[in-house]
DNA sequence: GAGATTGTAA
DNA sequence: AGGCGTACAATCTC
């Protein structure tokens, strides 16, 4: 069978690095491609001898290596599929020649290459010594890909600024880089690292007594920053002269004492060399023990410390209200302020008596994260990045039995609320009063000095109306000094409410914890000086072979339309299109083929739907429960029970409600049918549903995810771009483009013509009634409502063209009169698309635009 | 408990 | 560069 072939090929692949058949398009690589794939793979040196050579096309090459070819008499499309995909890797070394630098002699057991143009790394990650090499890389530079055989990293600002951050200094990182490296490391890069680093760590945030401090012990790096125009209107000149002589120097202190810290739950570093056993694909013999010690000690686990030059240190107080402006202005000035919390000196704020069980033992990669957290015997603020499933959430409640300090927990949702409390029960010894939740219908407090509160983002960024005892409970959370903010889905802060709560809450250290460190705008940087550096970084593929996670197969199933689908997919517009593609019957059929499939082999099968309507449609043509964001709660609850525990219902179709906070930890397969727009995160997510399955441990048990996709339809780009996080953590997406047996279905669905265009009607009939008067109102100024232009059946609409100021015929009363007693959901739709065209409201727009803008910037000169 | 409002994602 | 349109969650009010 198909399936089971594409399974094989990939596996055999893998092992013996087979190049897949494919016809040979570009001549300049070939020779030294072809050499270097015949290569026994741990000696292949990435650098050939040899004249020039393409890297790009050498990484490309690899990396679609990866993606099983399941050859069906479909050559053109998936070789077009595949140039595209070819196009998503990134593009170092193009038209690039670096064959003039200068190999080391013994470069074949070196795993690095360097740039010296961007500050690119490849990692061989079938050297000996590419897990060490990765632990040191993961804490330098971004990961940018990290399929099986040859990873990037990319060495930045950022990236650096975290390195220094978690205790790294700059000639350490110079000489592991140089030790790893095939060729000395380049003048270039040596510059940019000690030109970074250089100023890195020297300033720190500090939070004393409910104020905040610039805090450094070097006063002229303080005088330099007072330079700055956003700086200087931001520090507060107190009256109070306590330790400094006049108002205008900066307040002095003792530095704080470092020594010793154990975090609870580890157990010592010999576990972790046993869990580095198991090799990968291509895996050598592991490192030697020298090799190991070499990149622990360097990647600051044993917790070595930058000196400080000063025994004082010296601070200036800034307003609590621009921290973010000038945390921002600070990381401009390439002076990032480390936040670090030497919690255990802390005198001021009560402590809180809590520990992790005495049975609770973490994970060497949680430990790792935490070692880099809190390396030097303080709390760093940042974030660490752990798949789903991979126990993030027991990282976060270390972290706080760590600090025994007030804490706060925010999340998305009231439903991961009670899953933090219930796991702080869980894990550590805390006590029903000291741990309090605060959510719309539950406004708690604790009992004594301290203790945490769970809540929602939404909860805590509030700015309307609130309830009065939410007031209350504001001001009990504003007005203390939290020790720890831990921030679960961390990559929703920065949006424009929610990244209110970091400055409203005065907290001396955060961590922010997160599966996929990505949204689709360019907001995700500014966690960099909202919260802190990345502090971690897991491998998917890491976790995966080491039995942390489940083994996931991923595959796309490319769906042929039918003509009679295909016709109308041409002749509608992109909203209508996609209601056709998402319906199309070959979808149909893939899907309840999948479903019979996976089911007898003993699966729990979600299927995900964005579509509402297709979600419906599907789930009763198929007979399978589904939950939507409509369906209520007691029904929810009733079908996730069946789900978990009835062996008669093993498939469950949901919406985007299952993207977050339902915990399904019995699946073991998912199917997408419609996955529109190209959320990476989402997929990542979705895929993250199946990676705890109970069953991971079992011998050769792997989790199956499929996107089905309708051939040569704008699903085709979107499902590409979605895959892109999940094939940069190293995961290989076969395309299926025949499902056998198919046919063979007794009982498959819309299998004759009449069916399917019996379907084709019912969907562009649903079109109508859900969707038209949306498009026919929603004309261009000076239409007469309800007029359907030709706008409506060109393939795409000008933009620009619609959406202009004030027409009062979409207004008139009578259209909303009309319509009020057909289609009240419509009505509702109505007046959301005609309100902005009215001044009045388009000025209330505005005014509210603004106001958030001022409260953004609030405090700004 | 429905409805309104606000906010997020992509 | 930002809007598009949809699905969803959370909160408060009545």
């Amino acid at each position: 069978m198909a399936l089971k072939r594409a399974a094989e090929d990939s596996m055999a692949f893998s092992a013996s690095s087979k190049r897949p058949r494919r016809g040979g398009d570009k001549d300049d690589y070939i020779d030294v491609e072809d050499e270097y794939m015949n290569d026994s793979a741990a000696d292949a040196a990435l650098v050939p001898r040899g004249a020039t050579i393409n890297f790009s096309a050498l990484t490309r090459k690899l990396a679609e290596a990866q993606r099983s070819v399941n050859v069906c008499g479909e050559e053109s499309s998936l070789d077009a599929h595949r140039r595209q995909q070819d196009s998503l890797v990134s593009h170092i070394f193009m038209d690039q020649d670096f064959s003039w630098l200068h190999l080391k002699s013994d470069h074949a057991s070196r795993p690095l290459w360097i740039s010296p143009e961007d500050g690119h790394i490849i990692l061989e990650a079938f050297s000996p010594i590419a897990e060490q090499a990765q632990d040191f890389l993961v804490a330098i530079s971004e990961p940018v890909s990290r399929p099986a055989f040859v990873h990037e990293y990319k060495l930045t600002s950022y990236s650096l600024y975290a390195a220094v951050s978690v205790g790294l200094q700059t000639e350490d990182i110079i000489e592991v880089l140089n030790r790893l490296s095939k060729v000395p490391v380049p003048e270039s890069i040596i510059n940019f690292i000690r030109e970074r680093t250089l100023s890195y760590g020297k300033v720190k945030l500090v939070l004393k007594h409910n104020k905040y401090f610039v805090e450094s012990s070097h006063p002229d790096t303080l005088q330099l920053l007072l330079k700055d125009k956003l700086i200087r209107e931001a520090r507060v000149v107190s009256q109070q002269t306590d330790n400094s002589i006049r108002a205008a120097t900066f307040t002095i202190s003792k530095a704080p004492m470092k020594g010793g810290l154990v975090i609870p739950g580890t157990k010592e570093a010999e576990k972790k060399k046993d869990e580095s056993a198991p090799s990968r694909a291509l895996g050598a013999p592991g490192a030697t023990s020298a090799d190991s010690d070499l990149f622990t000690s360097i990647a600051g686990v044993d917790g070595d410390d930058i000196e400080e030059d000063d025994d004082n240190v010296h601070a200036f107080e800034i307003d609590d209200a621009k921290i973010d402006d000038v945390k921002k202005r600070c990381n401009e000035l390439e002076y990032p302020m480390l936040e670090e919390y030497d919690f255990r000196n802390d005198t001021i704020n009560a402590n809180l008596d809590i520990d992790l069980k005495p049975a609770t033992v973490i994970r060497p990669y949680q430990e790792t994260s935490l070692s880099k957290m809190f390396g030097n015997g303080r709390a760093r603020s940042g974030i660490i990045v752990l798949p789903c499933g991979a126990g993030k959430t027991l990282v976060g409640i270390t972290a706080a039995c760590t600090i025994k300090k007030s804490c706060l927990v925010l999340c998305t949702s009231s439903v991961s609320v009670m899953q933090w409390k219930q796991q702080f029960m869980l894990w550590s010894n805390v006590t029903d009063r000291q741990i309090a939740v605060f959510t719309a219908d539950q406004k708690e407090r604790f009992a004594g000095e301290s203790g945490i509160v769970v809540s929602t983002y939404s909860m805590v960024a509030n700015t309307h109306n609130r309830s009065h005892e939410s007031k209350k409970m504001m001001e009990f959370l504003t007005s203390r000094e939290w020790g720890f903010i831990l921030l679960d889905e961390v990559h929703v802060v920065p949006a424009a409410m929610f990244r209110r709560v970091v400055t409203t809450i005065k907290a001396h250290s955060k961590l922010g914890l997160t599966a996929t460190l990505v949204r689709e705008d360019d907001k995700i940087a500014d966690l960099n000086y909202m919260i802190g550096p990345k502090l971690y970084e897991a491998n998917w593929m890491d976790l995966a072979a080491k039995g942390h996670i489940a083994n996931v197969q991923c595959a796309e199933v490319w769906c042929p339309m039918t003509p009679e689908f295909y016709r109308e997919y041409l002749r509608e517009q992109s909203r209508k299109q996609m209601l056709l593609y998402c319906m199309n019957p070959k979808k149909f059929q893939a899907c309840q083929f999948l479903i019979k499939f996976h089911e007898a082999r003993g699966d729990k099968i979600i299927v995900f739907s964005d579509n509402v309507f297709a979600l419906e449609a599907y789930a009763k043509k198929l007979g399978k429960p589904y939950i939507h964001g409509g369906t209520g709660q007691v029904e929810r609850m009733r079908v996730l029970q069946w789900f978990q525990h009835d062996s008669n219902v093993n498939t469950i179709f949901l919406s985007k409600v299952g993207d977050t906070s339902i915990d399904l930890p019995e699946a073991t397969c998912l199917i997408q049918i419609s996955s529109h727009f190209g959320s990476r995160r989402q997929e990542a997510q979705r895929l993250g549903r199946i990676l705890r399955a109970k069953r991971r441990n079992d011998e050769g048990f792997n989790a199956f995810f499929y996107s089905l996709v309708s051939k040569d339809t704008q699903e085709m780009f979107y499902s590409t771009k979605r895959q892109q996080f999940l094939i940069d953590q190293g995961y290989a997406f076969k395309v299926i483009t025949h499902l056998d047996g198919l046919e063979d279905l007794e009982d498959l669905v819309y299998r004759t013509r009449d069916e399917q265009i019996e379907l084709i009607s019912s969907v562009l009939l649903a079109n109508e009634s859900e969707a038209d008067l949306g498009t026919d109102i929603r004309a261009s100024e000076g239409d007469l409502a309800g007029t359907i232009t030709s706008k409506d059946f060109g393939v795409r609409k000008f933009p620009g063209a619609q959406r202009t100021t004030g027409s009062l015929t979409a207004l008139s009363g009578a259209q909303h009169m009309s319509y009020v007693e057909q289609n009240k959901s419509a009505n509702k739709r109505l007046a959301r698309d005609a309100a902005p065209r009215h001044k009045l409201f388009s000025k209330r727009d505005k005014d509210k635009a603004t106001a958030r803008k001022e409260a953004r910037t609030s405090g700004r000169p």
